[in-house]
DNA sequence: AACAAACGGGACACGACGTTCCGTTAGACT
DNA sequence: AGTCTAACGGAACGTCGTGTCCCGTTTGTT
């Protein structure tokens, strides 16, 4: 009756100092342990050992592998991305393409990413958050096919959201299932079909705007 | 010294009958495992119960749960794949474009695939099967774009490798990354930007052929 | 300096793993 | 049809990670 606040989830409190080294810590561990066991064999006890924090602080802040994996995925969101704005649709995708292939050739990163997807596969929070990252991240790019079909170098109506889709699409194609390696021509080729098309009108949607 | 045949692995000597009922019951419990726990925390002994199989021929036949999902990935590898031969790269690309679609709105092989990519990143060998599984279907499914180079429909030189790929990777972006659904409309979109693509010649490899 | 938020460590029951031993079922071949 | 044995089924066992509890300690905040 009396209680009107939250019950206080652990590390909202008091959000700095120890709370969020602890964090960090955590966070660089879990993906070390995606690295070399993958998140079909995590182990909370490892990663706890990794990060050098106590086994209860993971089970009180998390509670779960697929917590730690969210605020991993998280974490990404948190870091903004850079959107070009060259005056030129090419270079502005090529420049997209670059931190893509980037990304992928990041060994970190890809274990990161595998282990996302492989935790989505089971676990609908993460499957909604990552729904939602993708979402996002497609939205805020797509400012570049905006000002692109304002300057007039592609058809008005462009879906810049499928645009992204659809760059992003062969290189995680190639890290996720055809498990090939990727690189500078993948990307370039990737970009060059892609923008072909879209000043084609391939990518145009009748009834946007 | 007297030991000159291999140790025989169960289920090599009498492959028929009851060591065949078996394996059939197991890789449907399998997917079975895979569709209401995803890989993560997939349970040999839930899959023994499902198939209805003592826990102890799990062990002796495939001895870890990454071996089971290499044997359900080898059974799909052992279904042909329909190449179709139309006359026109535009209805054999559709065809394929629908066989694809076709399999990512069946919920079992979803969970199929997401189990096998999951389990991919964990295990070594899932990764090697998984590589050759496509290298050898999108070989196969490159006669399509022999045939149509052929006919003069595609420049010559044109990789229909590299083709088979990047039409796979947007309805698999889409089921493994961003999670979104799928429908005809991406299907075709899909088709049609690879197409236009192909016949300008952004496909071709010069030193190919 | 004082209060409490957040952490650390030990202990515990539980479930799945992976193995071993041994008895039972059912292909394969005469 | 009968025999041999490949292949299966079931029970038992030690091990490991899970998830939770309790209680003492550290540390951010004021």
């Amino acid at each position: 009756m009396y209680r009107l606040e939250e019950p206080t989830r652990p590390g909202e409190v008091r959000p700095g100092g120890r709370t969020a080294r602890v964090r960090s810590a955590v966070l660089t561990a879990v993906v070390d342990e995606l690295l070399d066991h993958g998140y079909a064999s995590f182990a909370m006890d490892r990663v706890s050992a990794r990060a050098g924090v106590g086994r209860t602080t993971l089970y009180r802040r998390w509670g779960s592998p697929s917590a730690l994996v969210r605020d991993l995925l998280q974490s990404i969101a948190e870091q903004t991305m850079p959107i070009p704005d060259t005056g030129s649709v090419e270079e502005d995708l090529r420049i997209i393409t670059q931190a893509l292939l980037e990304a992928h050739l990041d060994q970190r990163l890809q274990a990161t990413i595998q282990g996302i997807i492989a935790a989505a596969g089971c676990a609908p929070e993460i499957d909604e958050a990552l729904r939602t990252f993708f979402q996002s991240r497609a939205t805020e790019a797509a400012v570049v096919i905006t000002r692109a079909v304002e300057r007039g170098e592609l058809p008005p109506g462009t879906d810049g959201v499928d645009i992204f889709r659809m760059l992003a699409a062969p290189l995680c194609f190639r890290l996720l299932v055809s498990r090939e390696p990727v690189d500078q021509a993948v990307a370039d080729r990737t970009a060059a079909v892609i923008l072909h098309a879209a000043r084609t009108g391939l990518f145009t949607t009748p009834d946007a705007q």
